[in-house]
DNA sequence: CTGAAAGCGCTTACAG
DNA sequence: CTGAAAGCGCTTACAG
């Protein structure tokens, strides 16, 4: 391993000089310096320079589930920022448990300078903790009980609720069901929040047995569609409150040939590449991914610059927007002349 | 900032009978040590500990597209791996980029303890010079012109290109086309390669206009396939060599109003979640994703237990398999009469 | 502009 | 089993 001794040994400086040249001071024998480095190969050790330093140079980012589209998406939109401003990233997933964030976070203290976190339940009190280490700490996707005193990216969750509410209502739907995501975690209790909310308001009723509550995982929206099939008078649309359960739910539908949405209509949170190309393309609430990773790398990254580090916690909450494709129609018997004839043939035709 | 001194004082032993304790040695003290630990919130410093070790405990991983749902798939298998072996991972996108990943490479070099890495493209020759700097590095899914030094996962994309060409040829097509990836990536030479080869052994002659290459993204898959549909006798079967380049072929046959399979078969290469749910279901030539991160990086961390460091260099390839679904089928006017009626009756009612 | 020196927080051979 | 000491590779105030 070559040393910055080395390079100053070869240029004929001290050790000193060599590091005043690598970071950018003007110097006398620059070109002999950088000559030795290139022969050398010499490039320093990332371990010494944040020993003295105290910075690493490096962000700790923690999502719950990375093949996730929306965290990969919200990954890549960090790692542009990041990238830029010449900082990487510790990646780690933590499979939407709590204790594996406890200990990932305990671990990142030491070694990051900052910390973008997707918390895994709205209860965890460990990442107040980060707080006293010193170590900035930005929410992003999801808040935290306490949170108050944290830099968040969110999004209006309680509004996106509302818009699937409302689309489903105004296509004239009464029998509407939720299949919700951890109810300890923000995006869980506020998108169920503002769909029953604004069906509440519209007159209509949720009763328990539509008033389902999923884990953000496909096999959860699979099996809590299968469930709501199965039920004496099933719901004729149904909101699932992200993208992996708005897939399960979709297979579920598929393999009990349930026509969407022709018997079924179907919405759901979170947009993916493939929404449009999906049987039937899909309806969804969409909302920026890659510029939340933007946005709270961003505020991280201010909070190391002195000027900003006092400044008060700021929570950008960024808007939804309803995306009508064609999973969502009148339900049937309603009336609509259009969406009758065309189940019909769909029948026919499967 | 509490260290090692601290600890030491409150438990009334020296700095060197702390670390003897934390790594697990037997001390007589163990309990007044853990209790100052405790008390005082005592977290090591990793850049204290790997400028004295020379380890980091980080493995760097760098792919060129995070937001593929392949290569997600694959870090988090790795991850799956570093969590159990108390490592963790430092990561990056070079989106493609050869001078990106330079970039990347050189600056993980001092950072962490070993790489895994999918190149760019094969000519790179910068992660050769890893070697030089003693940083074990293990290639995944893609390859290097002169990689024969390092171990690497692949998968069998000759055979893979094989599988999915004799599919098409078993269901009566001639005209044939591919949309490659990158030729200067192995995948994208390879599973081209493949394709091309069984199609000749069969008799099949791919003209200049039917053999295009795109460059693994959703886009270039759109606007080659918008190309092939405009050409005066286009193809009745189409090749897409990798995930995102199907969905943006799939995405222009919708466009263009083509009947898949009725008028043009569509195979992909790698499967995706929503591939059952897609208009139509699609037919791929699948492989194993998480478990290539697992296994890439099990062969990393081998490199470090000093049993097998010297060990010669492993290639482990993976096989492909065809995964039979709705987008391909019989060309049109091939006498198939289930096919034809299908065809006839999608055209009526679309 | 430059060098000698101290020190960042650990670990580990060396004595005891 | 334990402590004093050296040293990992840098950076930076202090003199000059």
């Amino acid at each position: 391993m070559v040393t910055i001794h080395d390079v100053a040994a070869r240029a004929g400086v001290s050790p000193a000089t060599v590091s005043r040249f690598l970071r950018g001071q003007h110097v006398r024998s620059s070109e002999k310096i950088q000559a030795a480095v290139d022969e050398l190969g010499y490039w320093p050790s990332a371990a010494a320079q944040s020993l003295k330093s105290g910075r690493t140079y490096t962000i700790g980012v923690v999502v719950p589930d990375i093949t996730n589209p929306y965290f990969a998406a919200v990954v890549k939109g960090m790692e542009s920022v990041t990238r830029a401003e010449n900082y990487r990233i510790l990646l780690a997933n933590t499979d939407e448990s709590s204790d594996r964030e406890d200990d990932v976070l305990a671990d990142m203290v030491r070694r990051v300078d900052g910390i973008v976190l997707a918390p895994a339940t709205e209860q965890d009190q460990t990442p107040l903790h980060v707080r006293d280490a010193d170590v900035p700490l930005v929410f992003v996707d999801r808040d935290l009980a306490g949170g108050e005193h944290f830099d968040a990216v969110l999004v209006n969750n309680v509004d996106g609720g509302r818009q699937a509410a409302e689309h489903l209502v105004g296509l004239g739907h009464t029998r509407i069901a939720a299949i919700s995501g951890n109810q300890d975690t923000t995006p869980g209790r506020c998108r169920r929040e503002g769909f029953v909310s604004a069906l509440a308001a519209a007159g209509v009723d949720v009763p328990a047995e539509y008033d389902l509550v999923g884990n953000f995982r496909e096999e959860s929206g699979y099996q809590l569609a299968l469930s709501l099939l199965s039920l004496p008078e099933p719901p004729t649309a149904l909101f699932t409150a992200n993208n992996l359960m708005t897939l399960g739910a979709l297979k579920a539908l598929h393999d009990m040939r349930v026509d969407v949405p022709g018997q079924v209509s179907l919405i759901g949170f979170d947009d993916l590449d493939t929404g449009p190309l999906l049987r039937p393309p899909l309806t969804v609430i969409d909302r920026p991914m890659v510029e939340q990773g933007v946005l709270a790398m961003r505020l991280l990254l201010r909070r190391f610059d002195p000027q900003y580090t006092g400044d008060t916690p700021r929570h950008i909450v960024l808007d939804t927007k309803l995306i009508e494709r064609a999973s969502t129609a009148p339900p049937p018997g309603s009336g609509d002349r259009r969406q009758a004839t065309t189940r019909t043939r769909r029948g026919r035709s499967a």
